[in-house]
DNA sequence: AGAGACTGCTAAAACGTTTTGGCAGTCTCT
DNA sequence: AGAGACTGCCAAAACGTTTTAGCAGTCTCT
């Protein structure tokens, strides 16, 4: 088969221990051996067996992920949301995992932690968590490091790490958008603000608000949103007395019911009603008209979060718990404009 | 920290040997210890290393995906299509690994092969590749087993299962349902026909419209696909001297780019334009007109895929090569109503 | 009663690394 | 010249399993 240390160690004339040091950068190597047995190693092609340092080590150079989209398969007519950013956070991390040649585990919801913890995972990756996830009910994250896209609002346990836009000012530019486009009565509509990224959105739009002496108005959704409930909360919206003028979304299918059922009433859009999403993705721009989204470097995201579990993995980063900021850029749209 | 099988062993008086066997069914073993090892081993919370595992059998319980998807993150422009569709796959193929104790890897486009096999992954899945992946190349498909979903066209060397939908069949249903509906006149607009997903409802749309005599109207247009192209591909359709009344597309995000270009051009959908896509989607569901899909089971797909790789790797697998056929169903909506 | 098969169990080797402790040899002081 | 520090290397233990080969003991024949 493939060739072991020893065979490197056999070529080089050196023994296995020495082949280690050199191929670790550990010990005292003269630099005359170190040459000799890095030839040898890229002659014979070997590659260290993963499994073997695994078991030594106690570390794995693998990272496991969990999304909070999963969507529950029996219910056909739910709409996963924001699908396009979770695919490229995936993808962002994947890469970042790949570049130091750490693996990266794709873990569903209902993953039995056991399991992970017989893998011997290095850390875990929560891509929007609630706080109540088993990651954080079991104590795993005693043992291993975590980061998160997102705070984890109701986690028991501090998390080293949170990688995040800021998606308070982000609310706030958006709504600067929008009263610079002469909308004088923006609402929200909102997933679960369990989770922080909706949270934050709402808190940035209430402030805003409040700021000019305005009332919030916030419709909260659940979890996962259909094209009935979304269309219920645009009537909810449109029922009040003073009836709000554009609608800001925590994801893109939110928007996208959002105009969809607007279509239906005959209401103007824009003008009448503005509509935009606090997640871009790609159907916003091929609906019409095309809708304003931000975008959030859903890429970036997944691999900062990567790249910062594995320096605490590996114990690079510094000890105390910081926050990782994700730019965000206004994509301004025909739905948001007069 | 945790026990160890000599732990279980002492607490059951007896070898490791023994515990082992138990464990993994092997061997002999009287009724009478094979209750007492389980019981210590329950009582310890026994949980076996995997890596001495993997060590010494040379398997990993794991299993790498790639999707086709990967898009250049530079282009910012361009559509991911078909995320929906993709991140279901992937959670339906998460969940399969998870519920048989295997860890599914994600493996991006760029990822080296070399590190995939010090890894010593068990096999793969592919997601609608073309065949001149590096996977083919590196002979890597003779040592470990592989699955496809979709065939891959350019493949040098044969696949063992290919998990797919019948897309011809697909293909042919959609456009009976748009000929039930007055279309007369249907075309196609694709995405890389490489792929066999596409190649296949091309196929089945020529051959329906041979069949009645009718003259295949096809626009393939560069992956991934932009706004601009969409709207490009619509332009030489209407151009034509025939002038098609209905565009049947391979993803969603180019069904709704023929909306939004449809719209712009003032024409009406449905009615002059009937529009509907090959792989079903939320946003299909959130525009308007809601656009008709075909709902593939991706779930299904990703599921179906990793259970066959899981029980190639076992030896379970009948020998031949074989496809496994997950159903299509088709959702009219009102964009290709009358 | 002896041969042979079967049963229930175990000792020990193997998997391929990392890491600890140590051993010669050389250099640098006093 | 002798003590001490430093240099370059290595033997061996450890990591936690699976698997092979084999050993008593019991059963079942003739």
């Amino acid at each position: 088969m493939s060739p072991t240390i020893r065979d490197v160690a056999a070529a080089a004339g050196v023994s296995i221990t020495t082949v280690s040091h050199v191929l670790s950068g550990q010990g005292r190597i003269s630099e005359e051996t170190r040459q000799r047995v890095a030839r040898a190693a890229a002659e014979l092609g070997y590659q260290a067996s993963v499994h073997a340092q695994q078991l030594v080590t106690r570390r794995s150079r693998t990272l496991a992920i969990q999304l909070a989209n999963s969507v529950d398969a029996s219910s056909a007519c739910a709409l996963v949301p924001n699908s396009d950013y979770f695919l490229e956070v995936l993808n962002g991390a994947a890469e970042a995992a790949s570049k130091r040649s750490y693996a990266l585990l794709l873990t569903p919801m209902d993953a039995d932690l056991d399991r992970l913890n017989a893998f011997a995972v290095d850390g875990a990756i929560l891509v929007d968590p609630r706080g109540d996830e088993p990651f954080f009910a079991s104590g795993w994250c005693q043992d291993r490091p975590l980061v998160t896209v997102g705070r984890p609002m109701a986690a028991p346990c501090p998390v080293p790490v949170v990688v995040d836009n800021d998606l308070v000012a982000a609310a706030r530019l958006m709504l600067d958008h929008l009263a610079d486009n002469g909308y004088e009565r923006p609402s929200m509509i909102t997933t679960d603000t369990a989770r922080s990224y909706a949270a934050d959105l709402v808190a940035g739009y209430s402030g805003w608000m409040e700021d000019r002496g305005l009332e919030p108005v916030v419709v909260e959704i659940d979890e996962p949103p259909t094209t009935e409930g979304t269309a219920a909360a645009l009537g909810r919206l449109l029922d009040r007395q003073v009836c709000p003028d554009a609608v800001f979304t925590t994801s893109e299918n939110l928007a996208l019911g959002v105009l969809h059922e607007a279509r239906r009433r005959r209401l103007e859009v824009p003008g009448v009603l503005g509509i935009c999403s606090a997640v871009d993705s790609g159907s916003l721009r091929l609906v019409s008209p095309q809708v304003t989204g931000m975008f959030v470097h859903p890429r970036d995201v997944g691999g900062r979060a990567a790249t910062a579990l594995m320096d605490l993995v590996e114990g690079v980063a510094g000890e105390q718990p910081h926050r990782i900021e994700v730019p965000v850029r206004l994509n301004p749209r025909e739905s948001t404009a007069r």
